[in-house]
DNA sequence: CATTTATTTGCAACCCGGTTGCGCTTTTTG
DNA sequence: CAAAAAGCGCAACCGGGTTGCAAATAAATG
């Protein structure tokens, strides 16, 4: 029963998801990654969890605004948590950085959206922008 | 033979892709729909031809600078043409956006990137910005 | 408590977009 | 014209994502 547990424990019902053994071991985790993860990371990383479980669980984390979902060009859908300073689940500005060499997505500080040059009639509800370079670790 | 062969046929020559049958017939769907396809799509559109075939022409375009690929969050990986309006080839901005409605994507016209705010150290290669919304024709 | 009811999990199978190996056909080259 | 190269179609495969269903676990009810 550390710190860590009771905390992971904590923003689970803090956004009403019921906290079973199975959800606490992926928000553990998502938690101390720091950066967004697939599906396979998951499976890679709690290899005794069903695929088909940690999808359910990432899909309800998603429901529940614990997590948003990033398409980072890799391929697969990368899941982050959602943070204070990520603005992600309040208005709909998408901010990411990932890294071409070590393949790590991140979210970007919450910013102002800059204006854009746009045809006639054209309605934007919802921006993302992926920022594609070498993050602090691998320069 | 008519005017729109020539051009599409040029456009071809242009850029030293060899004008097989399949090629120019990819090509002039290309022009004539205006806004990105993807594999399906060709699939869907010419059913004559093999998806194999198709996807080995799209690469041989993409690999050549007659279209270049997005990524809009549909699942699919999208191409469109390379213009002059368009940016996409010579720096590595690319500014796309998405019709909720009608789920075209289009390329937005050759614009200045904002400045953003992004951690210390983190260095910026490539951008790759979706707008999601209504378009023209669905608003 | 004991039992009914709802939720969660694991397994297997499936879907679909993308990709590849290979043999046949077509085009290019010497 | 023959040899070499390029293009094409078919079938099969791969991997990420998703679903149906039955077993296990947890919650609610009498």
């Amino acid at each position: 029963m550390t710190g860590m547990q009771n905390k992971v424990e904590k923003k689970l019902k803090e956004k009403a998801v019921r906290p079973t053994a199975m959800r606490t071991l992926v928000l553990k985790f998502l938690l101390e990654r720091g950066s967004a993860v697939s599906l396979t990371d998951l499976e890679d990383a709690l290899d005794t969890a069903d695929k088909s479980t940690l999808f359910r669980t990432l899909k309800t984390f998603e429901q529940n605004d614990l997590v948003h979902t990033i398409e980072d060009g890799s391929g697969k859908l990368k899941y982050a948590l959602c943070t204070e300073t990520c603005n992600s689940d309040t208005d709909h500005h998408h901010f990411h950085f990932t890294c071409q060499k070590c393949g790590e997505t991140y979210c970007l500080p919450k910013q102002q959206m800059p204006k854009l040059d746009l045809p006639l009639n054209f309605s934007v509800l919802e921006v993302s922008l992926v920022l594609k370079g070498i993050c602090a670790e691998c320069n």
